[in-house]
DNA sequence: TTGAAAGCGCTAACAA
DNA sequence: TTGTTAGCGCTTTCAA
């Protein structure tokens, strides 16, 4: 490993090649202004010397980096591992690189990377986080580039992003279970610190409840942790309630299956006993017996669509018509469900 | 958003505090030599201004740029999220940053992505692929910046890399089942496009075999694609070979699932019908009933030794001692045998 | 302890 | 179509 390093730069290209630094910077460029030959000519050079362009003196002289910053919660979790895959994907469809930092969701941290990433000069962020604070809102609305967020709320919408309509979706969802006839719906959610959980899904849920007469009961709703563990727990402690609920609504695969795992070993039968309807629709969803009924949560696209619209601010394209982008949901029917 | 940004650089702080921009660059750097009283004067002025160095001009100055490539087949895929996480935690322990890119284990894309990171001039690599050409060897061979392969094996050892034993350790797992007395023991693998697979796990699995005595029946070995439902479709293939296998070894926790719930829906116990051992214990290892007994891969460890072992050699540290490193595993016991 | 000055490798006017 | 020339914002000798 380790050789001996002879960088060479447009300027011994320009030598070899007997013409100046700035045509050979067109001709790596693309500059249509080259004669044919004198391209041909440069290009030639450029492959005997292997040169290669050093990208961070080209950021420095034209203030673009062509990467983006992507700041997420949790890389290993595979919600947001799908995210970064969308977003990655269209990055390099447009030729951005990506650096990639995991904030744990904790406030500070997620501060700091923004520093951090606009040390770095990248021409835009990507930024996913449960809960946008006063202090993050202020920072992102005066950010040196654009920032658009992913799967995750801002309800001041001053800065740009793309969700579904988690209220909705999470109404469609419960409202099959009102329409079943159920008078017990749990919701077993992850942490109420996440926007999407308290204000949206939740919403929803009372929404449906409300519009079939039903009460709202707080023993039937639990934000714990986002977790298998939890939604395994979580079940125990309904299920035993002295009413206890004949339909689950899950915050998530993990918890979906954490609840039916439950039900299974207190040897109950899904969906006879309980229906279960989750909300994400990840793989995992068909990889339990019963395969789980599922709000489908497009995080591939939504990650997708998030770098796509920071595109269009990094480019100053067309004044954007709307900046915080909706997308459509569905509910996938599996076995979870009568 | 989109404020009028004024760049303050380091020359606005110099004039403000009236010193030198040496000495501005000597406070921001640590530097310790610069006169208590001065620092003060310049970190205020710093603060006043807002000022935040800039990371690509330092990067052109300094020929550092204090971040990492990070070459990943897929991230969206949990394996490797988790070895990315581990990556991302002692790269940011050390200060550095990450730019992650999915090869998607084409090689040509590897190679291009090596050149894509060279020319933003990261200061070392950290690579993960399933398979290292020639090609890709000796590209590696010559990097201008170091290179540590993760949970990839590299036959010539050319390039330093973190791994586990995995022979040994597939080995250990088939073992348990000749001590159990089982003579059809069959190897449902990923790819043998993976190195690790066909070289590695599988002449484990032939090691084991060997020493009891048993001879490999190639129908029990079917190397398919690394998933739930490739699992789920072996499972079938072989329960209906005239002599079928009476226990599974699995190249991957989704593979281990296919076959549990194909067992399942045939209307099978495990571990009493069939013993299943998994390769990976992510934590759907927990998420299946039964829980699966599996080789524990520890891939966030491999993943921050990775990383640990790049810096040694981006800081030029003393010698390392082993450039192959070797981790070690474990099997965990859970449900899925006896 | 501090400052002056020469780059780092490239882009982008501007001029020719 | 091509070349000249300033920077971009910082680090790093070297000298004081």
């Amino acid at each position: 490993m380790r050789c001996q390093q002879v960088t060479v730069t447009i300027y011994d290209v320009a030598r070899e090649a007997n013409v100046s630094m700035a045509t050979v910077s067109r001709v790596v460029n693309g500059n249509p202004n080259v004669k044919p030959t004198t391209r041909k000519k440069v290009l030639d050079v450029i492959a005997r010397l292997e040169y290669r362009p050093n990208a961070v003196a080209r950021g420095l002289a034209s203030k673009k980096t062509t990467t983006v910053g992507v700041i997420i919660p949790d890389i290993s979790n595979v919600f947001y591992a799908e995210l970064a895959r969308g977003i990655e994907d269209i990055a390099t469809m447009y030729r951005y690189n990506i650096i990639l930092s995991n904030s744990d969701q904790r406030e500070e941290k997620e501060l700091q990377l923004l520093d951090n990433m606009y040390g770095k000069q990248v021409d835009g962020i990507v930024m996913m986080s449960d809960q946008v604070s006063e202090e993050l809102n202020q920072k992102m609305s005066h950010s040196p580039v654009p920032i658009v967020l992913a799967a995750t709320i801002d309800e001041s919408k001053q800065v740009p992003s793309v969700n579904i309509d988690y209220l909705q979706a999470a109404y469609e969802a419960v409202k099959r279970f009102t329409d079943n006839g159920h008078k017990r719906i749990a919701y077993v959610s992850g942490p109420f610190t996440s926007t999407i959980n308290k204000n949206y899904k939740y919403e929803g849920y009372k929404k449906a409840l409300a519009e079939a007469g039903i009460e709202v009961d707080e023993n039937l709703v639990i934000a714990s942790e986002d977790s298998y563990d939890s939604g395994l727990e979580d079940f125990g402690t309904l299920s035993n309630l002295q009413n206890p609920p004949t339909a689950f609504f899950a915050g998530s695969d993990e918890l979906a299956i954490g609840i039916i795992h439950g039900a299974v070993d207190a040897d109950k039968k899904i969906p006879d006993d309980y229906e279960v309807i989750s909300f994400e629709n990840s793989k995992l969803a068909r990889m339990v017996r019963p395969q789980l009924t599922s709000v489908v949560l497009p995080l591939y696209d939504i990650g997708a669509v998030s770098m796509r619209l920071l595109t269009k601010y990094m480019n100053k394209e067309e004044q954007v018509d709307e900046a915080n982008v909706i997308l459509p949901h569905r509910i996938e029917d599996r076995n979870s469900t009568k």
